[in-house]
Order: C-alpha cells, then sequence, then structure tokens
DNA sequence: CACAGGTTTGGAGCGGCGATCCAAAGGTGG
DNA sequence: CCACCTTTGGATCGCCGCTCCAAACCTGTG
C-alpha cells in the first residue's frame, strides 16, 4: 500500500484546554448533555480525537471542567460585591440569597451543571461554595459545631434543586414541546389520578400554570435561614 | 445457506416484567448503575434482546421501574405505621422524619437510586411522597397556599442529599479503596489546600473521620421542619 | 386432530459511542 | 541539519442500546 492519502493540514491556531472546555460548554447549552460527543467536539473544534485527548483526560473531565468554569463564575460574582456601608447585620443573610440564587440562575441557564453536580462530588469549585456559606453562616452566629450542619443543609437544598430543574429541562427538551404546553401535558396527566388519594397533587395542578419555580426556591432558602435562626441564632431572625 | 444452527431451546418459566425488573435491581445493587447492560441482563436470564424488549420500553424505563420499586417500599412502609395513641401533635414530625430517613436509608442501601431522582422526574411514586409530605405538613398547620414551597424544600433537601449519597458511592466505588481508606485520601488532599483561603473545608477536614452521614442528613431535616415551624407554624416549635 | 393467527422468545446485526494508538507534522536546541 | 520532543489527525477497537426477523410456542376454531 502506498503511504496512505495525503492527511489533513494541521490547524494553525494553538489548541488549549480552555478552548475545548469552552467549545463543549457552547455543545451543552445549545443542545443539551447527550449531544456532547467526542465527535461532535472534534467537528466543532476541526481536529481528531489525539488532540483533544491530549489535553483532557476523558469526556467526564470535560464535563467536570466545564461545571467548574460555571460555578466559579457564580462564587466569583458573589464574592466581588464589597458591601461598603451596607446594613452589616443582614449582610450575612442577603449573601447567602445571593450565592442561592446566583446558582439557581446557573443551573437555570446551564441545565447539564445540575446533572452534574451529582456525578462528580466535591469539585474544587464546590469548595470554594462550601467556604463561602460558611463564612457567612458564622458571621450569623452559629457555633462552630453545627457549621457543617447547616452549610451541608443549605448547600443540599441548592444540589436537590439544581438536580430537579436539569431533570425538568432534559424532559422539556424531550418533549419537543414549548414551555406552556409541558406544563399543560404534566397538568392533565395528574388531572387522571384519583383526588382521594393525591389531594395534594390536585391541588397543586391548579397552582402550576402560575408556578415560579425561582420564587419557590427563594421560599425554601429563606425557610432554611429561618431554621438556623431558629435552633442556633442568637440574634433576632430575619432582620 | 441451511437452515442455519440449532437454536437455543426456548425457557421455560414465563419472563415477566417483574422478573426483569427484580433482575436489574439485582444487578444495580451488586455492581452500581454502569452494570446494567442490556447485555448483562441477557446473561443473567439467560435469553435474548428481543424477550426483554417485548416486556420493557428501554433502558430508562428498567430504571425507573427499579426506582419506583425502592421508593414505593419507603412510602408504603411509613404510611403502614398507623400510631394508635400515640400524642396527636407530635405525630406528624415525627412521620416526617420517619419518611425522609426511610428515603435515606433506601438510597445508601441502593445508591443507583439517588442518580435516577435526578433523571426522571415526577415518577408516579414521587407523587406518593409528595402526598405524604404534603399531609403531614397540613397537620402541622401549614396555610394551603404555603404548602408547596414548604414540600418542596424538604423534598428538595432530600434528593439532594440523595443525589450527594449516590455520587459518593459512586467515587467510593471507582476508587476500590475500602471506606476508611477513602475518607483519608479526600481528607488528605484537602489536607493541601491553603488554610488561609479555607478556613472552613480545613475545619471540616479534621471532623471527617467521625462525621456521619445520616446524623447531618437527620440534622438538615429537623432544621427545615424548625424553619417552617417558625415561618407557618402556629404551634410551638418542635414539641 | 389440523392448522391459521397471534404472542413470546432468541439472537444476528446496525449505527454510534468513548477511548486507544500510532504515524505524520511541527517545533526546538545543539 | 539533524535528533528529539510535543502536538495533531484519524483509523481502529470493543462495547453499548436498540431494531428486526424468524423460530417456537400457544390458542381457538373447524
Amino acid at each position: 500500500m502506498p503511504p496512505r492519502t495525503r492527511r489533513a493540514p494541521r490547524r494553525t491556531e494553538a489548541l488549549t484546554r480552555d478552548v475545548i472546555v469552552q467549545a463543549a460548554t457552547e455543545i451543552l447549552d445549545a443542545d443539551g448533555e447527550d449531544a456532547l460527543t467526542l465527535r461532535a467536539l472534534t467537528l466543532r473544534l476541526a481536529t481528531g480525537y489525539g488532540a483533544i485527548y491530549h489535553h483532557v483526560a476523558d469526556r467526564d473531565d470535560l464535563l467536570a471542567a466545564a461545571t467548574d468554569d460555571v460555578l466559579a463564575a457564580v462564587v466569583a460574582a458573589v464574592t466581588a460585591v464589597s458591601a461598603p456601608e451596607a446594613t452589616p447585620d443582614a449582610e450575612p443573610q442577603h449573601r447567602l440569597r445571593a450565592l442561592a440564587l446566583g446558582l439557581f440562575d446557573a443551573v437555570d441557564a446551564h441545565p447539564w451543571v445540575g446533572a452534574q453536580l451529582t456525578r462528580e462530588p466535591w469539585r474544587p469549585a464546590l469548595l470554594d461554595v462550601y467556604e463561602c456559606v460558611s463564612t457567612q453562616l458564622q458571621a450569623l452566629g452559629v457555633p462552630e459545631d453545627k457549621l457543617s450542619d447547616c452549610a451541608g443543609a443549605l448547600m443540599n437544598y441548592i444540589w436537590g434543586v439544581a438536580g430537579q430543574n436539569a431533570a425538568n429541562a432534559r424532559a422539556l427538551a424531550a418533549s419537543k414541546l414549548d414551555r406552556e404546553q409541558f406544563l399543560a401535558s404534566v397538568a392533565q396527566r395528574w388531572a387522571h389520578l384519583d383526588p382521594a388519594r393525591y389531594p395534594s397533587v390536585h391541588r397543586a395542578r391548579t397552582q402550576l400554570r402560575e408556578h415560579d419555580d425561582r420564587e419557590q426556591f427563594a421560599a425554601g432558602v429563606d425557610l432554611i435561614l429561618a431554621g438556623i435562626q431558629a435552633v442556633h441564632g442568637g440574634g433576632a431572625p430575619g432582620r
């Protein structure tokens, strides 16, 4: 056999890990987690498998790196907000709410992040989140031996919502309906349930259209903060 | 070509959906989520693909059915506990704690359930959980328009812990260490972090060995219940 | 008993996936 | 100019979920 056909010319710009992770993020945002295949990446970057695997360990590494980027941006945004002369007392709650809502919004914008959180536990970016939460709780007056319980409760709640958000986004995408139709189809399915056995589900069903996930998430955060204040906080709750 | 080689004899016992789901559950419990492949299932059941796909839509259907089985057992166990003359006031908290811990134990015993919860949202079994939580919260005196917020907070916290549990179990299995060594390796990794930037992580690291996931989970449940009492409950908190 | 029609089963095969591996291409120092 | 190292492209492998079809079995009708 002759020395094989001419090979495609080498790329001009250097391929870096960051370029690859960014391309992966774009694919994930555009078409969801399943769309991120190594083949799709080679096509988008006009390169081969070897080049990618030279900079990245495997697919999980890629997903984890993309997730870290998103989370790091949220933490950076929250810690950067230096409140000069804000009320020093309500400040910790305010920051915790901002962090929680920032994470919610990030997962809402990138649903694949929510799914990733339950796959790769305790990535570096999660340590930053934990540190941020702990610091604010300490400022709230939570005793040191209860810090990990309280921080864990808050973070696990956030991860739970993130996971459900990701699942909902996947279900919505799979149904190929718009959000309105999708909610209607869910409501219709629930309508067929026995009202005697599922009274609460039926009640929730009627509220489904005006239901706001973000508001409910915020209410949950406030609930947990109120619980922390009630159990461990010395100061007045919520003020 | 001759009429092909003799085909394997047909199975004698009937193949049902339940038999398939149970075999799947055994594979999942023994070797984890990735070990459940259609091939492994055909080998264990000594059958072919066609037979399985005749009873089951696809792999996701199988995982969802197995998850439903586990969750339904937990809900049934909790609702079956009819407290005859127990203190009627503390009863709702007691039941909510029992449900939460039951779900925790189930996920602990079957980590793949935790991962599944963030994949297939609002399966039938989850509606039963929601109904159970809502009913008990209503008995606690939570006003009707706040029920979905409170129930959502509690359930999302539970799903969050479930997801983290599943992730930890996967990480533990992948490391091929026993639990003791695994915790030590995590502690060692955290020990290299900058103590100035991650003081809380360092504090948590020293507590890692005596750390009990189940206790921390229960503390989180109590925290949320206390928050619900503080914000919405008319009665005294916790009594 | 025969045999037609429906249901259940076994397994070959398909397309696509992540990952490996190696040769070619480019860079770099002596 | 050449030996050596890093980076790149892509053929290839093994495994996956799933489809599809014929064989095997079941059932009821004459």
